[in-house]
Order: structure tokens, then sequence, then C-alpha cells
DNA sequence: GAAAATCTTGCAATGTTTTGCAATATTTTT
DNA sequence: AAAAATATTGCAAAACATTGCAAGATTTTC
């Protein structure tokens, strides 16, 4: 392995965990952890990362930034994106839906990774924008200020034509017996669009959030293929849904 | 085996793998790895790749930052949008192509303004976002991560069946013979659809940098209602568009 | 078309960088 | 303060890079 490739394995990790273990990076790219030391070393020098006792941090992460209950909602879909983006594979067309866990997907894409994306969320196709991997295809249509993703004949027109490899449909309300549901007419028809266009649908979702009814409904949870929470997958609050839904 | 062959395919590898070892090449293409070294510094020195200790590494792999797009004439492009912006009317249908000027309109669009603005560029969309009164429709398909402006079928589809009422079409090159060019075909042919889809097609453009010609052509400057620079109409330097062309 | 000039390629000698290891020092944790 | 974890330093082997050179191929010039 180029030395090179360990640095941007090193950065992307800082990127995703805003801090590194060097003990972890030794491990993962099969290297003495005197070579780590001298690649986090010279990222330092670089700029590019702090060096710390035991490994390095993120430069701009800095948790008075944030009000500790966002901090907190932030961890756990950190959490969870970590376990979405680790289901894809080079190659695969992935449908991602708005949301901001979906964002947070987004963000934690590796830039290595060669995928195509569809998505009809301007901030989602904004984050993916600097990722010179990935092939991004916006669903155009008219936007929906709120959500910030498209709407209407357009967006459904273009699902109709699509069969992805996996969709990751962020999701505002589940419950093991009424399905998913959700209060804007409209988004429901896109969402129900999207799950057409895919082979494998996942929600991606903090489960704290997402436990209640809303007026119309998407589809039954029977129609989802994987449901990822912060939550350990064999968590007592998810037992009503481990019988008609795999879990992460 | 031609040099320019081995080129092309130390950089395929490259496109392929995100990095290449200088002896896998030369193993690949049975020649020494002096040769290969050789081959990658010059790609290096072209500016096709980076070349490292072993081999060499995609560009744009740590591209993260964004294009650092010129702020510097930013006066003259206000100065433009504002005439622009004065064209606009409520109800309009405006169709804005990408560029940093028609991003300098978006800004300037007041927000008591009702129109419907389709876009086909992601910085226009994510500006016009925050305005209440406008309609935005999105032009999707594959985005082009240059211009940040969608590509192809998609959006020439979607605007074969659009008639707006103003297109306002950010412009790289214009000449009074040879009339407006681009150096980039996919968006010649997204910005010649444009053209088709509006009933007034207005060129608002910094004039110091688009005096000059460019490989494709999309129309002639006949084709264009009405140029707008940071000139006043009546400056010299304008003389030669002013036969066939509106001023402001 | 032949001679000259230029380019390409592989080789060898020499120089540089990278890497892991071991001994020692420093910091962190208990 | 002792124990554990991490850092520093110097070193040697291996990998890689650089340079100059010469033989052959290709292009240019006459």
């Amino acid at each position: 392995m180029l030395k090179e490739e360990r640095h941007q394995v090193i950065l992307n990790e800082v990127r995703i965990h805003n801090k590194v273990l060097l003990t972890d990076i030794a491990e993962l790219v099969k290297v003495s952890p005197d070579t780590v030391r001298r690649d986090i070393k010279e990222l330092h020098d670089a700029n590019k990362l702090k060096r710390v006792h035991g490994g390095a941090i993120s430069l701009g992460f800095n948790h008075y930034n944030y009000a500790n209950r966002e901090i907190y909602s932030l961890e756990k879909k950190s959490r969870i994106a970590e376990k979405a983006v680790s289901l894809l594979k080079d190659g695969q067309v992935v449908l991602l839906s708005g949301g901001t866990t979906n964002l947070e997907i987004a963000r934690l894409i590796p830039p290595y990774l060669k995928i195509t994306c569809f998505t009809p969320s301007l901030p989602i196709a904004v984050q993916l924008l600097p990722k010179p991997n990935i092939e991004i295809i916006f669903i155009g249509g008219k936007i929906n200020k709120d959500s910030q993703i498209t709407i209407g004949g357009g967006p459904i027109g273009v699902l109709s034509e699509l069969k992805a490899d996996i969709c990751f449909l962020g999701v505002n309300s589940i419950h093991p017996s009424d399905g998913v549901t959700e209060f804007d007419w409209e988004i429901v028809q896109v969402k129900k669009a999207m799950i057409n266009a895919s082979k494998k649908v996942i929600v991606p979702s903090i489960f704290e959030k997402i436990n209640s009814v809303q007026r119309y409904k998407i589809c039954d949870v029977g129609s989802i293929d994987l449901l990822i929470t912060e939550l350990d997958k064999n968590d007592p609050l998810l037992k009503p849904y481990r019988k008609n839904l795999a879990l992460l």
C-alpha cells in the first residue's frame, strides 16, 4: 500500500469519526505503528489534522460548537450512517431520499467508493458534489421548500424507469403494525415510487424519533428489507419489529 | 508497445483503482520500471495523475475543496445582475442556466417577486431556496461536477417540453461574427436546448471575459435577444455587437 | 534515400526514501 | 509511584529514485 493511500485512509477516518487511534490504523492498513506515527506526523505538519498522544483528531471539530441535545442525536445519526455506509459496494446504484440521516450517510460515503447516486434532495446532491468517484443523478422536478426534495409527477416519472440496487429511505414514522407513515401527501407519493424503484429498501432512522404513526401510509414494514437504528439489533425495544424485519 | 498506449494503460488503471504501482505496470506492459517511471513523470507533468513514491494516484482524490471561483469581479457581476433582475415581472417563467453571473442574479431576485424558475444548476437552486415566493423547478439529470449543472438527455428532454418567458443564458465566449461558443460539448447541447425552450434569450456576462471564441458553437448572436454587460450600452467596445443585438 | 538529429529504452552506479525494530524516554493511567 | 501505553531516536535492510550512458528506433533535413 502506498504511503499516499495510507494518508487518505487516515484523513478519511478522521473525517468520519473526528478522531483516530494510531493502533487502529496500524491494524487496518497492516503496517507498524511507527509508520502510522510518521504518517500522522506528516499530515500534522501539512495541517491536515491535529496530532495527539495516541493518534490524531480532526482540526475544526469542537464539541462546544453544538448544543448538548444536538450532539446527542448527531452521534446517533453518525452511528446509523456508519452502519448504512458499510453496506455500499463499488458499482452499485444507490437511491437516497431526503432527510438529515440520509444527509449524514451522504457525508460519510468514502470518496474512493465508485457508485452512482440518484437523489431528489438538494442538500444531499450538494454534499456529494466534491466526491470525485461518485456519479450524481439529480431527480428533477418541483422543489418542496420544507423538505428540500423534488416532488410531483417529474420525480415519480423518473423513478418509474429506475431499478436501483439499494435505497436508503428516510422516514418520519414507523410502527410494527401500521407500517411507515408520513404527514405530507406529496412526499408519500415520491417515497412510494422510490420503494418501487429499488431492489432493496433500507430505512436508517433514529429509533426514538420514529416510533409513531402519521396521517398517510407509505408501506407496510414488510416492504422494508432492513431497518438500521442507533440501537443494538438485539435491543428489547426493537422486539416488535424483529419478526417482520431484518435489523442492523 | 507505443508510449502513448502505455500512457493510456496507466491512466486507465488509475481511473479504475485510484492508484497504480509502478512495478505492476512494468510487469503488465513488459517494459523496465525505469520506463514506467518516466511515463508517470510525464503524466504527472501533464497533470493527469499524481506521482508518488512507488507509483501514482488519482488526482481529485483529495480535491476536497470546492473550486475556488474567482471573487474579484463580483462588483461587475452585481451591476450586470441588477440590470438583469430589473427585467423580471410577477408571473413569469424564468430559465436560468449555470454560471457565477447567473448565481448573482439568483441572489438578487427580490423575495416578493412571484415567479417560477427552472434551472439545471445546483448552486442556483440552493440560492433560490429561501425565497418564499419563487417556485423552483430543478431540471434533473446527471450532474457535471465542474459546472455543477445537469447535462445529458434528461435535461434536454425536459427543456424540449418547456417554453419559458425569459432565459438568462450564462456564456463563456461571444464574438460578433462567430457567435456564442463553449468548450464543453455536453454543455453546448444543454444550452442549445435552453435557447429553444425560451421566448426571449438574455445573455448577462462580463464583457472583458467573454470576447473570445471557443471550440463549439451554441448559436449566432442573432439568436440572442439582449446582451447585458458591465459596460454602458453606448460604450465603443460594444460597437461590433450593436447592429445585431439589443444591449443593456 | 542517406545522413543527421532526436527520441526512446534499458542498464548500471549512486543516492534517497521508506519501513520495522530495538533501546530509551516520555506521557497517561491506575 | 508503579505500571502501562505511547513517543523518540538511531539504525539497517529493502525498496525506490536519479543520473549518465549507450544501443536502437524514429523523425527530420538535405
